[in-house]
DNA sequence: CCCAAAAAAATGCGTTTTCATGTTTTTCGT
DNA sequence: ACGAAAAACATGAAAACGCATTTTTTTGGG
């Protein structure tokens, strides 16, 4: 016994030189994302849904009616993954497609009124959860984190 | 035509309230992180290995002979999952394990001389690409975001 | 106007991932 | 010290996923 690796944190040390992973872009990106969504994703699946088929929700919500491939990009899921996912929230009554009148390849996908209402009410949660989430972090720390991945995200999609 | 969506960014106006998925902390984790790797993503696939190989390389590198548990933890996915790709990063000569003498229910995962030099390449590969990501980022934002998110990372995982 | 190229979405199919459970070893209460 | 509970890892089966390709429609050059 005393050999236990400490829970949670990242870690600190490494084995003669110096630790990669704790202070890499990447990598703090990804288990803050991972650590952060976790229990709001236990909130979605209680809720009978899937995280992606929660993200449609929310994209739809803001912007009802987008195409297919734009909707892939925003609800980060690739596109054949985004038409199974339609197939089966159409099947849950959730959405509905309407075939484009201007361009008839295109696929548009909407709320449904029961969808819009799921919709609505998962939202609500999302920001209770997101308050709640935010106000345990030191300072003004969530807003100011928020500032800053909207810059960053803003760089990395338009710029370049 | 005219109706065409922009391209990229997160979306600003909504159907007629206020815009969800923009300003929520949530889905700006997520997207920025999906963007962010994205890139070099492509490289490490380049490489032949698949993403979660190089995150179990990249933590075994900051510490060698971890147990499964942890390791899963710190690579960002589940044990089950964690025991397959271990199996065959062991096919392929990157990593050995070994049971530990203190309790036989552990499993050590080390690297092999071969994985600790592919892991200390893709390494240095890492670290070149995060500096140039960085470097396009306006201002300080690449260190300050890194600030903020080891001390969001530790709240969400130690406090509480 | 026609045909090749591009764009949007759907689909076939092999791989990955997860969930639940099984097996072995250790811990802990009495 | 014994047996129940817990911990660590492995595994079987089902679902989810992504790649490559196909189908349909639109665009653009000659």
């Amino acid at each position: 016994m005393g050999t236990e690796p400490r829970q949670g944190d990242l870690n600190e040390g490494g084995d003669g030189d110096a630790p990669f992973v704790a202070d890499y872009l990447l990598f703090l990106l990804a288990s803050t994302s991972a650590a952060a969504s976790a229990e709001f994703h236990a909130v979605v699946r209680a809720e009978g849904l899937r995280v992606r088929e929660w993200r449609v929700l929310a994209c739809l919500h803001d912007e009802d009616g987008q195409m297919t491939t734009r909707l892939a990009e925003l609800a980060l899921m690739e596109q054949s993954r985004l038409t199974r996912i339609i197939d089966q929230m159409h099947t849950s009554g959730l959405v509905e497609r309407r075939s484009d009148a201007e361009d008839r390849r295109r696929v548009r996908v909407f709320l449904t009124e029961r969808g819009a209402a799921v919709a609505a009410n998962m939202i609500e949660k999302a920001r209770a959860h997101e308050a709640a989430l935010i106000a345990r972090l030191p300072g003004a720390s969530g807003e100011t984190l928020k500032r800053l991945l909207k810059r960053v995200h803003a760089e990395l999609v338009d710029g370049e």
